[in-house]
DNA sequence: TTGTACGCGTTATCAG
DNA sequence: CTGATAACGCGTACAA
C-alpha cells in the first residue's frame, strides 16, 4: 500500500492553500475559475482522490446508505436493492450491503457493524427484531426505514405492502376455485413479520368461510429450494391429499414443484401450486407459477428518497404503503 | 445523528488515558486484568463504538475487501460472495460489494469508489478491463484477485477455472451424441474474457471436427432472461432450424428454452439446450438443463483466503486453476 | 503497565 | 475569492 497524494500535495503542487483545494472539491463555485482549473489540473496530475477517513472525521457524513438484507442468494431482494442502489448512486450516496442469512443475531450484528462504519441511513427488510437494534439506532438519531412491511399503526417509516391483505386475497382465489383441502408451506414465522402475515391471511380467509388449515397442513420451511421440496414431500404423502398448495414464496413454490414432479405428479391438474414474491423465476417454472407481485423498484425506489430526504435532516417522513397484484400464471387451477 | 461517546469519554468514565482505551480495543493483552474490565465496563455503559474514520486515519487500514460483481439481478455471482463474505467475516473483514452491469466504465468508476474507501484488497470478476484500471492499482500498491477465469499465464493473481476448456468439453458431447446443426447465444464478448473464451471453447471443438460455427447460428445477448429469448427466436426462425442451442450461461438457457416452449417446440426432442454455470435455477427448468457446474464456493473461500494472506504482507501469490464438471439433466439428447 | 503528545487528511470558521 | 488554523477521533512512539 502506497502512500497517497494528500490535499496538501495538491495544495502545493497548483500553489494555493489546502482549503481553497478542499473548496474546489465541494462546493466549487465559489472559486474563481482560473484557480479552480489550475487545482483541477493538479488534481488529475497527481491521481490524487480524497481519503474517505480524513473526510469522515473532518465532516462526520459519509454519502452511505446501510442496508441489512436477509440473502443474496436467490434474487428476491436483489431487484429492489438494485433500484435502491442506483436511487442513491445518481444522488452521489453508495450503497453498503450486508446480509444476515434471515438470522436475527447476524442481523443484529451486520446493523452494528453499518453503524459503526457511519453510514448515513438504513435500510431494514420487516420490522420483526430485537428491540435493542430499534434502541441503539433511536440513541444514535440514525435514520432509517423499514420495508418489504406495512400495517397501519407501525411506530416505523415503513415502506412496502400488506402482506397481510395479500395472502389473503391470494387465498380467497384459491378457495374461489373450489379448494377445500388446502395446504401451506409457510415461511418461519419466528422472527419474520412478512412470513408471519401471509400465513394469517391465508388463516382469515378460510376462517372467513368457517375453514381452519389443518394443523397437519401447515410446514414451516425456510426460504429455500431443498426446504421448499421436504415440505411438499411431507405434504403429499398425506392422506387425503392437498389439492392445492400454498406457498410463502416463490422459491419454496419451486422447491414443491420439484416434489410434485418427482411424486409423479402434475401440476395443476393432479395439485395446484402458488407462490409469493414474483421474482423471475416464477415464469420459468413449469407451469409458469401463479403468484402475488410485490412492489419491489417501487420499494427500492421510495426507499432511497425517503432516507435522502431524512438525511437532509426533513423529518416526520411518513411511511408509504404500494399495492399488490396476483399473477395468473397456469399453477393454480380448480381442483379435480 | 447524535454525537457518539469517544476515546477520551471512555477514558474519562474509567479514569484511564486515551491510549490505554485504545489498548483495550486493539491488543488488550497489554494492559492488567482489573483495568482491562473496568475500561470494558465503561464501554458498555455508554455503549461506545470507535469512530471508523478516526480509525482508519490513524492507522491507514480499514478491515474491508471490495468487491465489484457484474449483477446481482441473477444467482450466478451470489453463492461465491456468499462465501466469500463468510470467509472474511471470520477473520474480522468485512466485505464491501459494488456492481457494474457488465459496464467497463461503470465497473472502473466503482473500482475508484471502492479504493476512495480505503478498501484493504478487491476481488474483481474476469481480467478484461482498461489498463487504466490495473495500472490504478498497481500504482497503489492495492493487492487485488482475478476470479472465474484463468489461463497459465495471466499476470494476475487468478482464481478461478478455463472458461474455454469448459466450454470445449461441452460442445465436444454435444456434437459426439451427433449434432451438426449447432447454434450458440454467446454472451456480449466485448469487455467479457469469460464469454469470449466459452465462443472460443464452442468453436474449437468444432473446429477439431472440421466443423465451423456458421455466422448466422451465432447471436451475441446479454445476460438477461429477455435476451436469451429474443436471440433463441431468431435461430428458432432459421431454415433448417439448429437441433442443439448452446448457451453462454443458464440465464440465457432458460429464456432460449422459454422461447422454444412458446415457438411450440419441445426440448430436447426438437431442440436440445445447455447451459453454463449451475445456477439454482438449472434443475428447476422443465426439463433440467444440462449445463457446466463451475466451483463458486471454492472460488470464494480461495479469495478470501488469499486476500488475507497478501494483506498480511505475504506477496508472490500464486494463482489456482479449479476443474468444472458437466451436469448432465436431460435437456441435452442426441437429435431427433 | 500506563500516560503524554503528536500526526493522520479533511472540513469549517474566521479573517483578510 | 483565498489563506491560516483549529478541530475531528484514534493509534502509537516515547517517556515514565
Amino acid at each position: 500500500m502506497k502512500p497517497q497524494p494528500t490535499l496538501e500535495d495538491v495544495a502545493r503542487a497548483s500553489g494555493v492553500s489546502t482549503a481553497t483545494v478542499s473548496r474546489v472539491l465541494n462546493d466549487s463555485a465559489r472559486v474563481r475559475r482560473e484557480t479552480c482549473e489550475r487545482v483541477e489540473a493538479a488534481i488529475a496530475r497527481l491521481g490524487y482522490t480524497p481519503h474517505f477517513g480524513g473526510r469522515m472525521l473532518a465532516s462526520n457524513r459519509t454519502d452511505t446508505i446501510g442496508a441489512v438484507i436477509p440473502t443474496m442468494e436467490n434474487a428476491i431482494f436483489a431487484r429492489g436493492l438494485q433500484t435502491l442502489e442506483e436511487e442513491l448512486a445518481a444522488a452521489g450516496v453508495t450503497l453498503l450491503v450486508a446480509t444476515s442469512n434471515y438470522d436475527p443475531a447476524r442481523e443484529a450484528r451486520q446493523i452494528r457493524a453499518l453503524l459503526g462504519r457511519g453510514i448515513d441511513g438504513l435500510v431494514l427488510i420487516g420490522e420483526a427484531r430485537d428491540p435493542e437494534s430499534y434502541e441503539l439506532l433511536r440513541r444514535r438519531g440514525m435514520p432509517f426505514v423499514v420495508v418489504w412491511t406495512w400495517r397501519a399503526d407501525c411506530p416505523w417509516t415503513c415502506i412496502g405492502f400488506d402482506n397481510r391483505a395479500a395472502a389473503r386475497g391470494l387465498a380467497d382465489r384459491v378457495l374461489d376455485l373450489g379448494h377445500r383441502r388446502i395446504a401451506m408451506i409457510s415461511g418461519i414465522t419466528l422472527g419474520n413479520d412478512r412470513a408471519a402475515a401471509r400465513l394469517a391471511g391465508v388463516r382469515e380467509a378460510m376462517a372467513a368461510r368457517g375453514l381452519a388449515l389443518d394443523a397437519g397442513n401447515l410446514v414451516e420451511a425456510a426460504y429455500t429450494l431443498e426446504a421448499g421440496r421436504e415440505a411438499a414431500a411431507r405434504l403429499l404423502a398425506r392422506a387425503p391429499r392437498p389439492t392445492a398448495i400454498i406457498c410463502g414464496n416463490d422459491v419454496l413454490a419451486a422447491g414443491a414443484m420439484l416434489a410434485i414432479r418427482v411424486a409423479g405428479l402434475r401440476v395443476p391438474r393432479d395439485v395446484s401450486v402458488t407462490g409469493f414474491d414474483d421474482i423471475e423465476l416464477a415464469q420459468l417454472l413449469d407451469p409458469p407459477l401463479t403468484t402475488v407481485r410485490v412492489p419491489h423498484r417501487l420499494m427500492g425506489q421510495t426507499a432511497a428518497r425517503v432516507l435522502l430526504r431524512m438525511r437532509a435532516g426533513e423529518d416526520g417522513v411518513e411511511s408509504a404503503m404500494f399495492g399488490t397484484t396476483l399473477v395468473d400464471r397456469g399453477s393454480l387451477q380448480p381442483p379435480g
